[in-house]
Formats: structure tokens, sequence, C-alpha cells
DNA sequence: CTGAAAGCGCTTACAG
DNA sequence: CTGAAAGCGCTTACAG
């Protein structure tokens, strides 16, 4: 490997300088300058990572952990994340957190020793306040945290997020103003904020209709966001013989679920029974018939991480809270 | 930051003893040993890992490259690689390639810089021979190299791959002998070897009944593995006035998008068209009809990952090609 | 079995 | 504007 001191050598100026040409901080000499440039191009010299990471006490790596990378929602903002990073300059360590809290907790005891730029915290489970001490200390550190998707701002962490409440209430309005009620809500999430919030919308689209709320058409589910926490509720629904006229999932898979179950049970979608979704994933558009749902916008998380890093940076404040606006999708399914 | 010289005065010892038995190389002194243990327990001590990396030359990370970890297959498969990395105390640098030769090129021109302890390439795009040469320095920098999914054994990069060939015809046969012909192939994926292994399978099998190959029954496809692809390829047969029994898609996404166009012209699956996909991805048991697929075993690559990584590391030889079976997993659709 | 010392490849006060 | 020197936190021959 080619180090600064063979750039150095070839540019006839000291590591001191090829370093402070390459990290443009200091004022340089123009020759020496083009001279430290050419020789580091002919060359083909890449600053050792390790090395500048230990040295300046900055890595170059920031960790986002997600709550299941297999889930569409965490595969796609990731995608979006490490585009965002590349551009930058900086790294993406992964880690999966299988919804598992001893997960994150053996992550954030090695955290310190990885020299991390930033961290965020993708996940919709709920962070044990006990992590907040290890969180700050990270901060302390000079470490960027942030979280995607879940609102920690009043417990000092910049949350970028998506409108989950407003969201929920626009989509049960629209299907109550469509006539297709009741409606039955499959997903208020154990242990989950945003579950709680997508609910809130939907008691207050009903409070907004003048209709009163029925817990024989609310489903708690503890199986997160997946498939047979839809299929299992709205299966559920029928066997206890309760009618309904539409299903509000709290996502896309639970939607998807729901829309299985329904078809084993002989009703069809939309005609006998409206669905919508939360989310947008990438099936659903492709599935039969096209799920109705609401945005998200991966980008412009990803767009507010970048800015959040470059205004640590920068040291300019960054915003608590960064609050992203979803709109109703509408496809055949309702 | 509590460092390895703490550590050693909380101990009695020197750094260098601190460090012997933490890496429990070198023979310590049994009390001296546990004097260590101690302090770095009581102290929560964590070495630092650029040091640690910079140091001995050796880091700790493992770079994943994958097509597109927005696509089922890939995210998947990186949930198992990152469970196992951490069972061994590796982290997981993810890149996405976006199925972009570019960007492969930008990882591999930073890569020595990175101190990386493997590389694992996980696409079934083709890899340009013009970066081999690259890749060989990788290797011979002591990075154990691994290709996920596509063969490159024969350009000297070991490879665990699942069968693509046999599973084609399979499952081809399968639709053969149940009466449902002449079948559709879609997806012989433009600049994928995998695409072509599996299209394969499906002429091996159309041999092996005594059945002609037919032009107008075959979709190629340069959108990869994706819905659209699917779509498409039936829709241009269903307008060509094509008349098929069953659906072989080179991809569970391809599936899906067949799926689509039959509904949307009015063809039932499986009574009309049956209908087989390739990789049974999460939400293949999901769909209706659910997805008669090709399974794949993303725990067992996961774990001749580790086992090249454990190889690597005690010396002994790394397998070249490591082949996977698939079986057929019957559901509705076929 | 163990400590003192060197050094991985950088960056950054420091002195000029 | 620039070089010599120190040092980030480890590990590893080396000598004992």
């Amino acid at each position: 490997m080619t180090t600064v001191l063979d750039v150095a050598r070839r540019a006839g100026v000291s590591s001191a300088t090829v370093s402070r040409v390459l990290n443009g901080q200091a004022t340089v000499n123009a020759e020496a300058r083009l001279r430290v440039l050419a020789a580091a191009a002919e060359l083909g010299f890449q600053p050792n990572r390790m090395a500048q990471s230990l040295r300046s006490g900055r890595g170059r790596t920031v960790a986002m952990l997600v709550g299941d990378i297999e889930q569409n929602l965490y595969s796609a903002l990731t995608k979006h994340v490490q585009a965002v990073l590349g551009q930058i300059g900086l790294d993406l360590l992964l880690y999966n957190l299988d919804h598992s809290p001893d997960r994150l907790r053996s992550f954030l005891a090695m955290a310190p020793s990885l020299g991390l730029r930033g961290l965020a915290l993708a996940t919709t489970d709920a962070i044990p306040a006990a992590f907040d001490p290890v969180l700050q200390g990270l901060q302390r550190g000079g470490l960027t945290l942030l979280s995607l998707g879940q609102r920690l701002d009043e417990r000092g962490i910049p949350s970028i997020v998506h409108e989950e409440q407003a969201a929920g209430e626009r989509a049960v309005r629209f299907l109550i103003e469509s006539g297709r009620h009741p409606v039955l809500f499959a997903g208020r999430i154990t242990g989950s904020a945003i579950g709680a919030d997508r609910y809130r919308g939907y008691r207050a689209a009903l409070a907004g209709a003048g209709l009163s709320l029925r817990r024989d058409l609310i489903f708690d589910t503890a199986t997160a966001y997946r498939y047979s926490a839809g299929y299992d509720a709205v299966q559920r629904a029928i066997e206890a013989g309760t009618e309904f006229g539409a299903v509000q999932a709290s996502s896309d898979e639970i939607a998807l679920g729901a829309m299985a179950a329904l078809h084993d049970h002989g009703r069809r979608v939309p005609e006998d029974v409206a669905v919508i979704g939360f989310g947008n994933i990438d099936w659903a558009a492709h599935t039969r018939p096209a799920l109705t749902t609401l945005s998200v916008h991966h980008d412009a998380v990803a767009a507010a991480l970048r800015s959040a890093l470059e205004n640590t940076e920068a040291g300019t404040e960054v915003p608590m809270l960064v609050s992203i606006g979803r709109s109703l999708i509408r496809r055949a399914s309702a």
C-alpha cells in the first residue's frame, strides 16, 4: 500500500504537507500543492482509513441500526441512506436489530470502540429508557445521533419522521367518506409508538365522522408489522361474525396479510371490503388488486440525515424534529 | 475511553500483558490473567477497533456488496450474513451496487484503504473481467474474497451458490408432467450468468420431455429480476396471441409481475395458467394465489461464508465451490 | 512468562 | 507556508 510518505517523497515535500493538501485545510503553496496532487494521482494513493480515523479521532463510518433489514421499509431506507453517505465519502455499517432489545444493548456496548461518525436508529420498536445514558455518552463523544422513523426528540435525540397520526386519519376519513365502513383497524402494534400514532389517526377520523369506537374492530398485535398479523386479525373478525366494509392496516405487510385472509374467506377486494395499507412498499403496486396506501419518502429522510451530518460537521445546529408528510396513493384496493 | 493502559494499571501489569490476555494468544500467568480479566470487566474495556486493526494489519470488518438491497433476495441474505458475522465479532459494511459496474469500480478503488477482513460479492450481475487484477490484489493482501450467488470460481474466487439449472429443470418438468404447457419462460436476464443457467434448466426440461424450443415463448429482459419484467413478458405474449399454459419465471418478482398481467387480462391462476417463481421471497406465501417457487437457503450461504472466514483464519483451505440445493415449494399457483 | 520499545499510517500542534 | 516530532491506541517481535 502506498502511504503519505510515498506521496511526500515523490512530490518532494513532507508528509505533513501531503496531509494538508489532501485535507484541504491549511494553506499550501500552490506549486507544491499541484505536485502533491499529481503524485497522489500517479500512485493511486488512498489514505488508510483506520490510521486516519485513529489519529483524527473522527471515523468515517456511520452505523445504521434497523429493525429488520428484510422488511422493505428498512431495506429501501438503507438503500437511500447508503447512497447519501457514499456521496459524502462515509461508509455504512449495517446492524440488524431483529427487533431485539438485547441486540441493541450489544451494539451499544461496543459502539464507543468503533469510532463512529454517526449512528442512525432506524426502528419502530420502543427504545428502553435504560439506554439513554449510553446514547448521551455517544453524543457527547461528538457522534451524530439520529432517530429515523420514531420520535425520540423529547429524549434529546434529533428525529426524522413521517407524519403518522394525520396520515392515518386521512386514510380512514377517505374510507368513511366513500361509505366503506365499519372500518377494521389491524395493527395497533404493542410497544410501538408509531403503531399507536396511526391508531390515534383512526380514532380521530371516527370522531370526526361522529362514529363511535368499537373494540371488536380493533386488533392489536405483538408480531410487528408482518403479514400474519393482518391475516390473523381478519380471520378472527370473520370468525367472530363481525361485519366490516374496510380494513385500515398499519403497514402494507399487514394489508397484504389481510387481503389474503379476505380472499381465503371468499370476500372480494375492493367490492366487499376496501383495504388501505401504510408505507407503499415495493410490491404494493404489483399485487392484485394493487394496494391503496400511504406514501413514504425515504429520499427525504436520507437527505435530512445528510444535512444533520453536515451540520454537525460545520458546527451549526441540527433540528430536533423533521417531519415528512404522507399522501394517500390511490390504487385498486380502496 | 478506557484504554489498555488503564486496564494494565488497574491489574498491575504492562499493556503488553493485557493485550496478550485479551487476545488469548501467548501464555500468561494464571493469576495475572485473572486480574486483567477482572480489571477489563470492571472498566468495561472495549479495545479500540481502529487501533487494533491498524496495528495488527487485520481489520474486523467484512464488506458485502449487494446488487440491490431493496430486493428481498439481497436483504434476506444480508440479514443472515450479519447474524453470522456478529457471532464471530466482525462488523458488516454494506455497499449497495445498484446493479452498476461504476459503483463496483468506485468501491474497489477505495477497498484497499479500508483494511477489510473479507469481501463478499453478492450480485447476479456480471463482474467485468477488468476488475480481476484488483480483486486478486485484495486476495493477496490476505482478505477473504467470496462470491455469493454467482459462480466465479473459475476466475479464482471461491463461490457459494445455489443450484440453478437443475432447479429450473425440476420446476419446468413438474409443469410439463402436470400437463401445464406450453411453458412461457420469463427472464433470461441479459448479462446474468444465473438467468442463463435457469434458462438452460428450462431447455433441458423441454428436451427431456421431447418438446421443441419455441422462440415466441422465451422472454429476455434487461430490467433485472423485477416485477415489470414479468408483467411485460406476459402482456407481450398475450398481445401476440401466443397460447401458453404456464409461466416459469426466473425470479419471484417476475412471477408476481406475471400474475398481475394475467389478472389484468382475465386469466386465472392456476386454473388457466400455472405460475412458478424462483427464490421463495418473503411474501411468496402471502400473495393470492400463494406462489409455488424454488427454495433458497440463505442460512446455508451465511454458514458457508462463516466457514470460509474461519478457514482463512486457521490457514486451512477454503473450498472453491459450495453449491446448495433447491427444492420445489408447492403452493397454490402451480 | 513478562516488560520496554517500536511502529502501524496518519494528523496536528509547534516552532520556525 | 512548511518540516520535524509527537502521538492516536493498540500489538508484537525482542530481550530477558
